[in-house]
DNA sequence: TTTACATAGACAAACGATTGCGCGTTTTTT
DNA sequence: AAAAAACGCGCAATCGTTTGTCTATGTAAA
């Protein structure tokens, strides 16, 4: 036979009703031992098993997680991918993917398809130049809940988990400032992004715990391509008061960074130190790795924006609205770099 | 309201059958241009979306692919679903994801999800120490069609894409040997893979047509950790004839290898070149990056592999029997480092 | 005018599983 | 021994959509 046993097929060959089959294929306490036995034989024998599109389509519920990320292929995203389809696994939950390549449209349509098909919720960190959020609104309305991570929209009631760059940025500059660093860069991302808004307050802060006085020139945005990175040095190394130190936005950028620096013939770690975050395990291995690094902790962000988004969809609908919005922070930490 | 639209309820604000709704939808030709048109504008006003698990289950098909990989944040295999994920959307597809960790059961068990799942096909990447190919083999039985890629187990029908180890085991080869090196090692990974056994033919063709006789002492397999690498590299190291080039089964073990050479004092391109595989973006930016790197192109494996897939589900099942199986090798290619 | 034939749409079954309700039979209670 | 409760199972609706077949109306051909 080539189509997979139905339930059907067990009723007619053993002459009892589907919903007998059924029930004692879940034992239920309504059906009588021998029949569940026979039942129970005769589905283990055919090697039934359920079609979960049926059972999907008749209870409304797929089992299934979206995820939107904007790239794959970077070490932060794959090290979150992972973290969250393990967890995802151990909670009987699969994994739908997408990838949004920072593209706002690219954006709107997967969320579309997922939506369509209908899956249970949603765990997102958005492109990067996301500023309309419609279409995460709107999913509001399908009662599909969203769980954000690392990279969140800027909206009042929303669920998510983020690493606290504020306090990641303030160990940073400490650390600058420790090793007698004054003049210190900064190259930051998207103004948009929560987290580059957080680096500027924690940058502000540990300046100000040390008296020196906030100087705007030495904060520059990147968009994070290599153009823009390059464009952001040039503006930094052209200041009067010159950098001796740069935060920088992420390891990607710090490595085109230290090209850069490199190219204009400046020491690293002489004339010119970095510190950076993320902590991808590359930064291990480069030739002029920036000095410390602040860890953000992707599979874990991963890991635990599966379990708000699983715990949330244990409830139902009315306790989801009682709930109060999950703001899970972990903290970030700055990670010297062991071969400095 | 809280339900989204279905079908039926536009049927009945405009007093019609829900056949006949369905037909306008899909522009059937029975139904007149009047009420195409009063059922679509409704359609449209409604925001009406067809619920695709119905679909799903009314048409036996889900329009999602299984992908299971081993490491989700290995750059080889991030790249790759990248690739699998932008192909599989390209033709409609969704991505059901799912990672092995190398480990045989939660492989079987992934296996099993995704079948339960209906997805319509699957794209694998087997588990390093795989040995036991029932679950594949299961799926047939299902008519759920599997192409395989770069792990591709040793059977003899199946669909499968993945880059010519043993040209680029023969370029790297001759590379070394061109440049002068006569005693040439080789890290190997496990010998269940295709792979390792393609990287052994290469380097015995590639020292055959030097006349140079093939030493089994330089040719040492790793399980790909770290601590396999430095058994390895200890057994190279204590040879006789020892090694001045080495070619190593990827750029991470090369990392390794090249950790456990400097600590032995050796200097690195002087005393021991190492050759390896897959061409990471970090081994660009790393302090001693092998001499060059056999570029396996994860992306457009992905790529390919989607695509015969989504080929191979445009046919019936009689003409997917009658297929031959795909085999689709694209050419690996030596990749001189840049930084070299 | 009658026959024939498109045209436009309705009816209903089917996909596979779950579940509320009802009904007959057995067992327990008093 | 009669009434009540418990047990064991079947009936049928339901989820939303597609699709084969049938019917009614109108139009053209004979």
């Amino acid at each position: 036979m080539s189509n997979p046993p139905t339930i059907k097929e067990i009723a007619k060959k053993l002459n009892i009703s589907v919903s007998t089959v059924s029930r004692a294929l879940h034992d239920h306490p309504s059906i009588g031992l021998r029949t569940k036995m026979r039942v129970q034989q005769l589905a283990k024998d055919l090697n039934y098993e359920p079609n979960q599109t049926a059972i999907f389509f008749q209870q409304r519920k797929t089992f299934t997680l979206g995820v939107i990320l904007p790239e794959l292929s970077e070490a932060f995203f794959s090290a979150a991918i992972s973290g969250i389809e393990d967890t995802a696994n151990k909670h009987k939950y699969s994994v739908l993917l997408g990838q949004s390549h920072d593209n706002e449209e690219r954006e709107k349509q997967i969320v579309e398809t997922m939506k369509n098909h209908r899956v249970d919720g949603l765990i997102i960190s958005i492109a990067k130049n996301t500023v309309n959020y419609d279409h995460f609104e709107m999913l509001k309305k399908y009662n599909i809940p969203i769980v954000f991570f690392d990279r969140i929209p800027n909206l009042p009631n929303i669920h998510y988990v983020a690493c606290d760059m504020e306090s990641g940025t303030i160990q940073a500059v400490n650390f600058l400032l420790k090793n007698n660093h004054r003049i210190i860069g900064m190259i930051n991302g998207p103004e948009k992004l929560f987290a580059s808004q957080q680096r500027v307050e924690g940058y502000i802060k540990a300046m100000k715990k040390y008296r020196l006085k906030f100087d705007p020139n030495l904060m520059v945005a990147s968009d994070l391509t290599r153009e823009g990175t390059e464009a952001a040095m040039q503006s930094l190394l052209s200041q009067r008061r010159k950098p001796t130190a740069i935060v920088v936005f992420n390891d990607y950028v710090a490595l085109d960074a230290v090209q850069y620096a490199r190219h204009k013939k400046l020491r690293i770690n002489k004339d010119l130190v970095f510190v950076s975050y993320s902590n991808l395990p590359l930064s291990h291995y480069t030739a002029f790795p920036p000095l410390a690094s602040v860890e953000q902790f992707p599979y874990q962000q991963g890991q635990k924006a599966t379990e708000t988004l699983v715990e949330l969809l244990g409830k139902s609908n009315d306790q989801q609205e009682a709930t109060t919005y999950y703001k899970v922070i972990l903290e970030s930490q700055l990670v010297l770099n062991p071969n400095r």
